[in-house]
DNA sequence: ATGTGGACTTGTTTCGATGCAC
DNA sequence: GTGCATCGAAACAAGTCCACAT
């Protein structure tokens, strides 16, 4: 009894220095963005002072005048991004107005045309509604391999029965007898006429689609029309866990107006259910982010509506996740030192707390939470791997001491990689592994929340993730530098931005299967690459005819046909390069995905110092969507930024 | 310490528009 | 114009991390 009352108070003496703490991390975290923020104008200043040269002293007064406009534009914008966040955003409220129409439902179901027939034991059966909508779901997928995966149809029948009247219930008993075939050719025959629709016909779902967009996909917050990430509910249907899911195939059902939760300001325009129906509720919490909320009955999660990458209150969110990597950056030798040290200590939790950060730091492992078993795929990050999902070498060819991973990662995603480790690392998994099973967690005395209280006493802010970011970036930035050549060609540095993307891709492991039509892709552009080549010789021959030809006559003529030959060998060399980078891009790239990344993991102003650096349209890196969502970093950064 | 709900980021898959060769 | 490959966007699943309760 005493001793846990003990516990509780000291419990609470924690918290209070925890909160405490926190308000210090908030003071520290502003001074560090204002710092920032003024290194990064005073930088500019020099620069500007360096370059002014009495002989170009127009140019430079000219270029001076804009470059204050683009310097004023970017202060206001800028301040605008930053000044709020340190003002308003201290006591933890996100926003102070946020004013939106609500969410847009899945459209009602349309029941099947008479003719389309489901057949159960091989005879025509009419489903009543209900019934019939999730057998609609099943006869969607019939061509998707989940529908041949045990578990699969176990759970989907199980949750069609529930909706059953009871007559179907008790005729309807085995998913084997059930012939959805004619429904599913429907849905094909379907999808097939929507593609035939004429240009007409789809303009107008087009211009409705837009009018959707127009009233439903913005919101007002704080003076700003904000484009909203989704806003549409997810329909039903069933649900695709991925990997070895067990929940696979239950039944994601409707989400109706009592199933939503409204956030937004008291003083906006609060949204209108639908006629005859109520929202769950109301409330107007400005601590949070998202407008709507629902509780998904798969999982028992929450789903939130949110705003788009593009938005202001997502984009600081961004820009201070950068931030804190760059923080890192200043102190992540004397971290590595640390956890050295740590591999020596007496105490097993500590050296399995710095093995663990070494395998997140060099290899980029998620942290690794625990999953409640049973619940989703067996999946592993760092702190949850087990035993069987390692393999050690004392010697593997010409190396020694090396780790063999192999595990599923998030979205059962493989990772197998065999890595040469530090003696002591080896001697202490060796240690981690003494009288545990396959099954046994390699590191039994941590877990994330173990390890992250840790790294938040090394560095303000710092978790697991943190290393991931850090070691993307910085990886981008030693690799451009290294593969860029100022000389090359804009296709070529193209190819070396790819390369150095390439190489995070591979760090984070963002692997993807070869397209289906990779192999075909790759045949039709060696085939363009082939005849660019014949092109290329028959280009030269003709300017090496008229080259003679010029010689023999000297006529102005002749000479200009030279220079007309000459150009066009130019211009047919340029093409066969940019054809042969590409070949070799994609030939690079078959089986790495650049774009988790490229939108999550790369510091955007290190790829927008880059193009201005070497001259390259941010458009070749950047698509539209991923330029709005990186306006801010493409307004901030010049060609000296570092990360 | 451990568990749980909640909020938010990160990730793959699917869908749909676009552009290109024929 | 047609069919098909490619690409961007939407959809939505699956992580991380934190606060709070016990």
């Amino acid at each position: 009894m005493l001793d846990s009352h003990k516990h509780k108070e000291k419990h609470r003496d924690k918290e209070h220095r925890h909160k405490d703490h926190k308000k210090d991390k908030e003071r520290e975290r502003s001074k560090h963005s204002n710092s920032e923020h003024k290194d990064h104008f005073e930088k500019k200043h020099k620069d500007k002072l360096k370059h002014s040269d009495a002989s170009e002293k127009h140019k430079e007064k000219h270029k001076d005048h804009k470059e204050r406009e683009k310097e004023k534009r970017r202060e206001d914008k800028v301040g605008s991004l930053i000044t709020p966040l340190e003002e308003r955003y201290t006591d933890g409220s996100k926003w102070r107005f946020l004013e939106h129409k609500g969410p847009v439902f899945a459209p009602p179901y349309e029941p099947m045309p008479d003719k389309v027939k489901f057949f159960y034991d091989g005879k025509p059966m009419k489903l009543s509604a209900p019934a019939e909508e999730v057998a609609t779901f099943f006869a969607k997928m019939l061509e998707h391999e989940y529908t041949t995966k045990d578990i699969f149809r176990k759970n989907f029948f199980k949750d069609w029965r529930k909706e059953m009247t009871p007559e179907e219930k008790s005729k309807i008993t085995d998913l084997n007898k059930c012939d959805f075939s004619d429904m599913s050719a429907f849905f094909k025959a379907q999808s097939e006429a929507r593609k035939q629709m004429s240009k007409e016909e789809k303009q107008k779902i087009k211009e409705e689609n837009e009018r959707i967009l127009q009233e439903y996909g913005f919101c007002i917050m704080d003076n700003h029309k904000e484009r909203i990430g989704n806003f549409r509910i997810e329909p039903p249907g069933l649900f695709r866990g991925r990997g070895d899911h067990p929940k696979m195939g239950m039944l994601k059902r409707r989400i109706r107006p009592q199933d939503i939760i409204i956030n937004c300001s008291k003083d906006s325009k609060i949204p209108k259910a639908p006629p005859g129906t109520k929202w769950k509720e109301v409330r107007h919490d400005n601590k949070v982010t998202w407008l709507v909320s629902w509780t998904e009955n798969i999982q028992g999660s929450i789903k939130y509506i949110m705003l788009n990458p593009s938005s202001r209150i997502k984009g600081e969110k961004d820009w201070q996740k950068y931030e804190t990597a760059r923080r890192l950056k200043k102190c992540v030798d004397r971290i590595r030192n640390q956890y050295r040290e740590d591999w020596k200590s007496k105490e097993m939790r500590i050296r399995q707390r710095a093995v663990a950060l070494y395998f997140i730091d060099k290899l980029a492992l998620r942290a690794g939470n625990e999953k409640e078993e049973g619940e989703t795929a067996d999946t592993v990050g760092c702190c949850s791997l087990r035993v069987e999902h390692i393999k050690l070498y004392p010697k593997m060819d010409d190396q020694e001491y090396v780790v063999e991973f192999d595990f599923l990662g998030k979205d059962s995603i493989r990772y197998y990689n065999k890595i040469p480790v530090e003696k002591r690392v080896f001697k202490n998994l060796q240690l981690f592994l003494e009288n545990k099973q396959p099954e046994d967690d390699l590191f039994d005395r941590l877990n994330t929340s173990i390890l992250n209280k840790h790294l938040q006493e090394l560095m303000d802010g710092l978790t697991a993730k943190v290393f991931r970011t850090y070691n993307a970036s910085i990886t981008l930035q030693q690799q451009l530098k290294q593969l860029t050549t100022g000389d090359d060609s804009v296709p070529a540095k193209i190819l070396s931005y790819n390369r150095a993307n390439r190489a995070v891709a591979i760090l984070c492991n963002h692997q993807r299967a070869p397209p289906k039509t990779f192999e075909k892709s790759m045949q039709n552009l060696q085939t363009k690459i082939d005849d660019k080549q014949s092109q290329l010789s028959t280009a030269r021959k003709q300017l090496k005819a008229a080259k003679a030809d010029h010689k023999a006559s000297h006529d102005e003529k002749s000479k200009k046909t030279v220079e007309v030959k000459r150009k066009a060998v130019q211009r047919i060399e340029e093409q066969l390069m940019k054809l042969q980078m590409q070949a070799t891009d994609r030939e690079e790239n078959k089986q790495i995905a650049l774009g988790t990344s490229k939108l999550n993991y790369l510091d955007p102003r290190i790829s927008v110092a880059w193009c201005k650096k070497y001259g390259i349209p941010i458009e070749k890196i950047y698509n539209k969507t991923q330029r709005e969502k990186f306006a801010w970093a493409i307004d901030m950064a010049e060609k000296d930024y570092e990360f």
